[in-house]
Order: structure tokens, then sequence, then C-alpha cells
DNA sequence: ACTAGCTTGTGAAGGATTTCACAAGCCCCC
DNA sequence: GGGGGCTTGTGAAATCCTTCACAAGCTAGT
């Protein structure tokens, strides 16, 4: 398959919430207008975005809505559920095991895990926190391919070459520090700081609209 | 000023992190093609980004560390000290109240918000939530600019509104639905699901070396 | 069956961002 | 003071992404 960049992909999962909500609507049919108009893009991008997949419309009508959810949700590998390992279970951690947008999606969080000691044991919803040094087992035993990594800068590295040895294929890093993967790996970050220096660059600047 | 990509900003920030770790250990000066590295993009990228602005090097030695550091946070305007509201002290909300990583940049958490009575008057580090309905007043009264939301998604559009009317600029949102800004108010969304979903799409579709 | 009115899918054009490549400038050493 | 070895700053080229524009196709109504 061509490449496709990263825009693309993002939008694709923008629009598969449009979709749904469709449906919860009832929805029988969606334009790329509708489409567009929802996700502050142009129809002909959304047309774009679809067409590098397949041709999943009926011209004169526009797209059928469960087909399209059907279609985006196996895009994006969304047929299936993905058991997720969270590492660390300090205050983001935390939170984000016991985040509900990620069940509704496909996601199921298989394991917390933390090395201090006093946390370890601690429940998070239905999940017990366990030791850090049972994360190799468990990725193994759980066949995870997706890990977060919410442990401080210094254990980021470390942390990421051992569930990457154990199995995991694709992380989710917020450690505000640069991460290495090795080959094959996909890799995420998001910098918390960071996003708020690009909304105080748009204040500084006065830049009209700012940033989306 | 010409119109700056959201990556060059982006990359700003992530160069100031590397700067500020080299001026920890008292390096004196570093070149583009250092940074690059670090930073996994290539020199004249460095360059590029920072010739928007100015010219900050001497040919044939770098960059001086301090000077760079200077002129970035000038740049990101990040020279004086934001007072940042949170709104909605849920699990997300309270980690970002009590997250380090903003303090050690620039940003001061000065208010967090709730409209839940059970978590009002709660203490979160050295703050106390307080009652949504006192929003207006404090960010008049302190002069925030920037409001972090992290409220359900029904609930977002109403209270962005009513910030942005108090006079937040700036808003980083969390809630995963499409919010509309005022003119002239820079918006920013993390979406957790959707930073999984882009990488569940490499995961599936085998992309060597995955996003970054 | 034909027409009017939409909407898709997609080459081509346009715009934005990244990479290339090199002249110009600085430091250090001899 | 001059030369060698680096490194910056920047036009130009290349690549990547978005927008344009239109032929082709579907539905509904008559």
């Amino acid at each position: 398959m061509k490449h496709i960049a990263e825009s693309t992909v993002r939008r694709l999962s923008l629009y598969l919430r449009f979709l749904e909500e469709g449906e919860a609507r009832a929805q029988d049919t969606i334009s790329s207008g509708e489409l567009a108009r929802l996700g502050g893009t142009t129809s002909a991008q959304v047309r774009k975005d679809l067409s590098f997949f397949g041709s999943f419309g009926k011209r004169g009508l526009g797209y059928h809505v469960k087909d399209l959810i059907e279609a985006i949700r196996e895009i994006l590998g969304l047929d299936k559920t993905w058991p997720v390992v969270i590492v660390g279970a300090g205050k983001i951690g935390a939170a984000l095991a016991q985040y509900r947008g990620f069940s509704s999606r496909g996601f199921r969080v298989v394991g917390v895990y933390d090395r201090d000691p006093a946390r370890i044991g601690q429940r998070l919803d239905g999940l017990t926190i366990r030791a850090e040094s049972e994360l190799e087992r468990d990725i193994a035993k759980l066949k995870a391919q997706i890990a977060v990594l919410c442990v401080p800068s210094e254990a980021a590295q470390v942390l990421l070459d051992r569930v990457t040895k154990a199995g995991i294929r694709a992380v989710l890093n917020f450690a505000p520090s640069p991460l290495r993967v090795p080959k094959g790996v996909a890799l995420r970050s998001v910098n918390m700081a960071t996003e708020l220096e690009i909304l105080t660059f748009a204040l500084t600047n006065r830049i009209e609209g700012g940033p989306r």
C-alpha cells in the first residue's frame, strides 16, 4: 500500500466518531460535505482520505453510515479488541487506567504496573496494580502489543526497551523525553508542556484564529 | 511575520528541552547537527526552523546554548509566567493539576474547578478545588489567558464558551469532541483514543518503523 | 425511460514543508 | 596572517499534502 499520511489517519479517527454519533441518531447515510463540516475540513479532503483505501460511497447519495463505520474500523484495526498495558501508576497512569474513552473504542486495559511497593496491590477500577517485574511475563501471557508509558523521563527508555523485548509493538509515551525504538515498533509521544507551548506561541505571536 | 508551521513550533519546544539538558551539563555550544540528532530530524531542518526568527548561530561554531535557550523561550513566549486554570477535576484534570512538568516550564496552575459539590473544597497539592461558578470571577481576577479543559464531552462546549467570554485566549482540550472557538482564541485538542488509533493503524498496516 | 439534482472518485493544480547544496563566515593552529 | 576544517543561513529543488474542478453515476420523480 502507498504511504498514508498521519494527518489522514487522524482524520479517519475523527470521522469515525461522527459516524458513530450519526448511527446513534439512526442516521442512514452521510455525505462527504457533512462529515467535512463536522470535522472542520473540506469535502474533497474527506473523499480523498477515504479514496486511499477504496471506494465506499454511492454517487448521488453519500456514504452508508453503518458500512462506512465498519470500513473505517477495519482500516484503523479497530475490528478487534486490543489488550493494552499501562506502565507507571502515578497520577497520569492511574487516570488513563480508568479512562472510559478507551474501552468504548476497542481497547482493553489488561494491566497496570508500577515499581513502587506502596502502590503495588492497590486497586484501580477493576484492576490491581502489579509489580513492574511481572511485565515481561504478563505481556507474553496476555499477548499485549500496545503499551502506554507513564513513568518519569529517567525510567522511560529502560522500560521501553524491556516492553519491546517482551513483545510490545506500539508505545504511547507520556514522558517528556525523546525515546529510541527498535525497528518495527511504532511510537507516539504526547508532551503536555509542548501542547501548552504551542498555545503560548500563538498567544505571543497573535496569529489570527490560532492553531487547531 | 510570515506564517509559522505548527511542526516548526513543536520542534522548537523540543530543541528547548535538549538545550536545557545541555545547559545542565554545562555545555557551552551546540551545532544544528547535534540538535538534529537528538530530535530525530536533520540539521537543515533545525537551521531552517530557527531562521524564521532570526540568526542565532555563529558559523564554524554552532549556537551558544544559553543564548539560544533565551531566544527560543522568547519566541515561544516562555519568558514570562502564564497562569493556567484547569476546568474539571476528574481523573485527568486532577492529574494535570499536580503535574510537575508544567511549573518547570513557566506555567503556573492557579485554579482547579469542578461542578461536583463532592469535589469542591478537596485539596490537590497546594490548590483547593473550587466551584465552577467561580470561574468567570477568578479568570478576570487572576488574569488567566490559558485554560485546560478536562470535562466530559457534553459539557465541553458550554464551558469553553464561558471561559472565552471571561477572557481566556487559549484552550487545551482533552474532551473527545470537536469544539468551536471564537475568532482570536487558540484551541488544541488532545484525544487519547485517536493517539492509540494511530498506533493500531500502524500495527494493522505494518508500516516499517511506524509513525513518530 | 428520461431529466433534474446531488454526490462521489480522482487527475491535475496549487500550496506548504522538507531536503539539498553551497557560498559565506568563524575559530584555531601553525 | 594565512589556510584548513567546521558550521551557519538560505535560495532552489524536491517531496508531501490539500484543494480544485469535473466526468461519471446514482436516486427520485414524472
